[in-house]
DNA sequence: CAGGTCTCCTGCTAGC
DNA sequence: TGCTAGCAGGAGACCT
């Protein structure tokens, strides 16, 4: 599943190819991915853009065109696939024909989602954008200005970390990564951690992405491939998926918070 | 406002 | 061996 580095890795695969190439057509097979307009409006503002730039914010992909943002999450199993045959993959969704090759929108599971938006609108003013806080390298978000919204909330801090509201960029893969190089349980209650907790957490977070994006960078060839990102990812992992903690050696608990599949060492990660 | 629950969808797995 | 029921998972919608 794809995951704030993996999303940066498929936005610099696809800068490689997509930039200048301008839409000549588009088919749409499942028009459920997108979101805030119809299927008609998408393919009549579409057709003659040129691909400008690519940007992220957290996981989302911002494709920058002529006239519109195009704001793509992938979910779970979405991925961009450059083609130039005729036959259509039944996850195949939505496919933008250029000049001499097309770029096609594949998701098994069909959670992704796009939004299309006129270049006069500040898009992080409407979803999805504006339920998307500022990632841990922004330096707009704050220890104390995260250590005041923790103040306010009481639900476990794993469900605190996937609130892309909060911080954007962390998944369930790296909220544990992050609990568990900080030696925070996951159910430990949000506003009960202290401002030591916070910056522990903030920069924790920053390291973890970091070293992921950098990872997902030199890993991965092209992002057709996705399995390889997961691969890779994997062996990096601590205790996402562990049996064993790397650093006490005893076992590692699995647990449901929110009904997320979460991984800590009851040991090393103790409930205070 | 905070927080809980339901929903979307399908490949995969456990269990028969 | 073949089948089915149940599950996982980001984030929006909706409700309390």
């Amino acid at each position: 599943m794809p995951e704030l580095p993996e999303v940066e890795t498929v936005r610099n695969s696809l800068k490689e190819i997509i930039l200048n190439q301008t839409i000549r057509s588009i088919s749409i097979n499942y028009n459920k991915i997108i979101k805030n307009v119809s299927e008609e409006n998408f393919i009549s503002s579409l057709v003659g853009q040129t691909f400008l730039d690519i940007d992220r914010h957290g996981k989302y992909l911002i494709f920058h065109l002529n006239d519109y943002y195009l704001i793509s999450h992938l979910r779970m199993e979405g991925k961009y696939l450059i083609k130039n045959e005729e036959e259509i993959n039944k996850h195949e969704h939505i496919i933008f024909t250029f000049d001499d090759f097309n770029m096609r929108y594949h998701d098994t599971r069909k959670f992704g989602t796009m939004h299309l938006y006129q270049k006069n609108i500040n898009i992080f003013d409407e979803l999805p954008l504006k339920n998307v806080g500022y990632e841990p390298f922004d330096n707009r978000l704050t220890i104390d200005n995260l250590y005041n919204k923790f103040q306010k909330m009481k639900k476990p801090i794993k469900t605190t970390l996937l609130d892309q509201k909060i911080i954007a960029g962390l998944g369930n893969i790296y909220a544990d990564e992050v609990l568990y190089s900080t030696r925070i349980n996951p159910l430990t209650q949000t506003n009960k951690l202290s401002r030591e907790d916070v910056e522990k957490i903030l920069n924790a977070s920053r390291k973890v992405l970091k070293k992921a994006i950098s990872l997902g960078g030199t890993t991965i060839r092209s992002f057709v491939s996705s399995h390889d990102i997961s691969g890779r990812f994997q062996n990096e992992l601590l205790i996402h998926t562990k049996k064993t903690c790397p650093n006490c050696r005893k076992e590692v608990a699995k647990i449901y918070v929110g009904s997320r599949g979460t991984y800590y060492c009851p040991d090393c990660q103790p409930l205070r």
